[in-house]
DNA sequence: GCTTAGGTTTTG
């Protein structure tokens, strides 16, 4: 009993060879070239094995392009293959009907009975060591036969003739203990991978398939990546050379060697997009259908008795659940537990604990403003959970399963200083070991929960712009502060002598004037620090906040007058992308400018979009004093494209970043709001332009409001700033009244060594 | 080199 299967492992030998070049079955004639060349299509017709004598076959199968243009008449796209010695025998017995065949090494011939057929006026004939076939095969196989290698010396040479990559999946019910088989399934029960007392990490399953049959599996692998990625229960999962074994009286499948293995999303109607490490599995169409079926089959089948996943929103006190949701900020706080800090955008009805931390072994965003609507949920993380956790890093997106939430106060010592009484605040555990599947997981940015997460969290950002509170720091004008800059000092390290004064006294003698005050921060707004970036003109100087671009339908093009040039790719036109399609594709070229093409015409998009894209950074431009050039020659003479030329050569006026925040300084004598504008970048030792577009400068200047205004400190413990304050009047609805803005003032000296903009020293 | 785990709640 031959099985066919010459190479069914993971190797390059499996691999369709790049450099073939396929042709359209219409196109084929007895004068086309076939050196190098494919001809791929589905088994329409398999005749019968003719044998000739001693090891000598003839055998006629008849395949059908699928994808051929459509007014293609199906005569010209169905072609007759002869298959002659070895080849025919090997072909026969592992090819069906329905199975995807590509064939290279062929010859082309006149079909003899293309009257009679009325296919294709040639046929292919395959025939010694040259002639290659690749097989998908269509469906699940009903048999429980294994692939493996022939043995016999005179298959050996056939398997020079042949290779045939074709895989057979076993229903489980048709398990039979102490071989190696492939199995598609189901995934019921998950646990993510662990460490095992012995050389490899764990991952413990139980699947089922349309056989109802429930199998348990345990993978055993060194390496994380290569185990299965398995996020829900639901999850359909493929296994390449699993053995079956015989463990307390049922079938269990365990890792053989050669092991492979490839997950999808369970959802009916969700993309079928393989989840795989390996750069080297196969994946057809036929893969695409079983997957489908399994979902269809899935879905009406109860397997996944409750809905695991629980928002913050719908917590119950004392139960388990699986948690989606975005990390914070993370903390280490003992060998064996480390805290993380989540949010899923959604406002738990239970008060949630507050786990005060030193901020110095907090690393990630504060989340002071979150804790305080009581949308920050604290999670404990223990033992063997510690090692995954401290690899997460702020910002990434998260499963967490069989979550415990747990009302009562942490007993974390930083926390027994009783600020205030946490009594019943919700808290949460992720107990060590791994019963019930608990673990913990980064998910994807593009996987349909997550996607689904963020577009909650955006929503909760906007409604936050649109609180009243900021709209007074925008409408204010901070560039109209009236007296020469010049003369304002710096901070208690310049030459300038102006009499340090009080806060009251500030307020009291009024603009326009310098002063120089001693005050802590109070608090400052905004507290999401992205929200204090801004744009704005230097022209009209208007500032705007930086905005995105709705979804719409994708086209690249080039401009036709730098493709001339051997230029075309240094600045590509982008009609319809998403944000994140655009962002993506900014990331392989240096300048990508959003179009839309009414009458044909390239034209940038209104400008409430960035108008060009250089890598991670966006650009933006002025809506009053942009003149967009439509349609006009473009970049004449322009030998570099950056954000200027770009800019001058569509029209458009540059808008500059900036960093616009709210202090509420205060000392003895009172308070008083002053704005951090012009001398923002260096105060912060940023550049806007950075921080529209870098993490680390983002965190910067986090690290500098958290040394002002640590999280969750008192007013005693927060650091003193010697500052100069330009006092100045702005005029609004013909109502006058003072302003302030910190300027010349930077926080150089605070923590010097994190700084690059440090005075260098004398070396 | 060829085991490891084999679902079923920490005790913070």
């Amino acid at each position: 009993m031959p099985v066919l299967v010459v190479k069914d492992g993971p190797g390059p030998g499996t691999q369709v060879p790049a450099q073939l070049q396929r042709i359209p079955i219409p196109l084929l004639s007895p004068t086309s070239d076939c050196t190098g060349k494919t001809v791929k299509g589905r088994v329409v017709h398999k005749g019968p094995l003719v044998s000739m004598g001693e090891d000598n076959y003839v055998l006629k199968t008849v395949i059908q392009e699928e994808d051929s243009q459509q007014n293609m008449s199906p005569e010209h796209s169905s072609i007759n293959i002869i298959l002659f010695g070895a080849l025919a025998k090997d072909y026969s017995e592992s090819v069906s009907q329905g199975d995807m065949l590509l064939v290279t090494g062929f010859t082309v011939g006149n079909s003899p009975t293309a009257q009679k057929d009325k296919l294709h006026a040639c046929n292919l004939q395959l025939a010694g060591d040259d002639a290659w076939m690749y097989v998908w095969p269509s469906t699940v196989s009903p048999r429980a036969s294994v692939p493996r290698k022939r043995t016999s010396p005179a298959s050996t040479e056939v398997t020079k003739a042949v290779k045939v990559v074709k895989y057979t999946y076993v229903p489980l019910s048709d398990l039979k203990p102490g071989v190696v088989v492939n199995v598609y399934a189901v995934v019921t029960f998950f646990k993510q991978p662990f460490r095992t007392k012995g050389t490899d990490y764990c991952s413990t399953l139980k699947i089922t398939d349309q056989s109802n049959k429930k199998v348990g599996c345990t993978i055993f692998c060194d390496k994380l990546e290569e185990h299965p990625k398995i996020f829900k229960m639901g999850d359909v999962i493929r296994l390449h050379r699993v053995k079956t074994q015989l463990f307390n009286g049922a079938i269990s499948l365990l890792t053989s060697h050669g092991f492979s293995v490839v997950t999808f999303d369970g959802m009916v109607g969700s993309p079928v997009v393989p989840r795989t490490s390996s750069g080297s599995f196969k994946f057809g169409e036929e893969d695409c259908q079983v997957v489908e079926a399994l979902r269809t089959w899935a879905a009406n089948q109860s397997l996944v008795p409750a809905e695991p996943c629980v928002p913050l929103s719908a917590v119950q006190p004392k139960t388990y659940f699986d948690l989606t949701c975005q990390l914070l900020a993370t903390a280490p706080v003992d060998s064996s537990c480390t805290l993380l800090k989540v949010w899923d955008g959604s406002k738990c009805p239970h008060p949630l604990l507050d786990v005060f931390v030193e901020p110095n072994t907090l690393e990630g965003s504060p989340t002071l403003s979150k804790d305080m609507a009581n949308l920050t949920a604290n999670v404990l993380v223990y033992d063997n959970h510690v090692e995954v956790a401290r690899q997460f890093k702020p910002g990434s997106y998260l499963r967490i399963y069989n979550l415990h939430a747990v009302p009562g106060a942490s007993r974390l010592p930083s926390n027994d200083s009783g600020q205030s009484d946490q009594t019943g605040h919700l808290g949460f555990h992720l107990h060590g070991g791994t019963s019930y599947g608990r673990g913990l997981r980064v998910l994807p940015e593009d996987s349909p929960d997550i996607l689904d997460l963020k577009r909650i969290l955006e929503t909760f950002s906007e409604s936050d712009i649109n609180d009243s509170s900021m709209f007074e720091v925008w409408s204010t004008p901070p560039e109209s502060f009236g007296t020469a800059p010049d003369e304002i000092a710096t901070e208690r390290t310049c030459d300038h002598t102006v009499e340090q004064v009080s806060l009251a006294e500030v307020k009291s003698r009024g603009p326009p004037q310098v002063f120089h005050v001693q005050a802590q921060l109070k608090s400052y707004q905004p507290q999401r620090l992205y929200q204090s970036l801004k744009l704005f003109c230097h022209k009209c100087k208007t500032i705007e906040l930086p905005s995105e671009s709705p979804s719409r339908t994708l086209t690249l093009l080039m401009s036709s007058q730098l493709m001339g040039k051997g230029k075309a790719k240094e600045l590509i036109f982008l009609k319809g992308a998403t944000l994140e399609e655009t962002c993506r594709i900014a990331s392989a070229y240096s300048n990508i400018v959003p179009v839309t093409s009414p009458q044909g015409t390239m034209t940038p998009l209104d400008l409430s979009a960035p108008f060009l894209f250089r890598g991670t950074k966006r650009y933006y431009g002025c809506k009053q004093c942009s003149q967009l050039k439509v349609g006009e020659s473009l970049g004449e003479g322009v030998e570099v494209w950056d954000e200027k030329s770009v800019a001058d050569a569509l029209g458009v006026q540059l808008l500059q970043y900036g960093l616009l925040m709210k202090l509420e300084l205060q000392d003895g004598t009172g308070s008083l709001e002053a704005l951090l504008w012009r001398d923002a970048e260096s105060f912060f030792h940023v550049s806007a332009e950075d921080a529209a577009a870098d993490q680390e400068a983002q965190d910067r200047v986090q690290e500098t409001m958290d040394r002002l205004c640590p999280p969750g400190s008192s007013t005693a413990e927060r650091p003193w700033m010697d500052l100069c304050l330009s006092a100045y009047t702005v005029e609004e609805n013909g109502q006058r009244r003072a302003c302030y803005q910190i300027c010349h003032t930077d926080t150089r000296g605070t923590n010097p060594h994190t700084h690059p903009y440090a005075a260098p020293s004398d070396t």
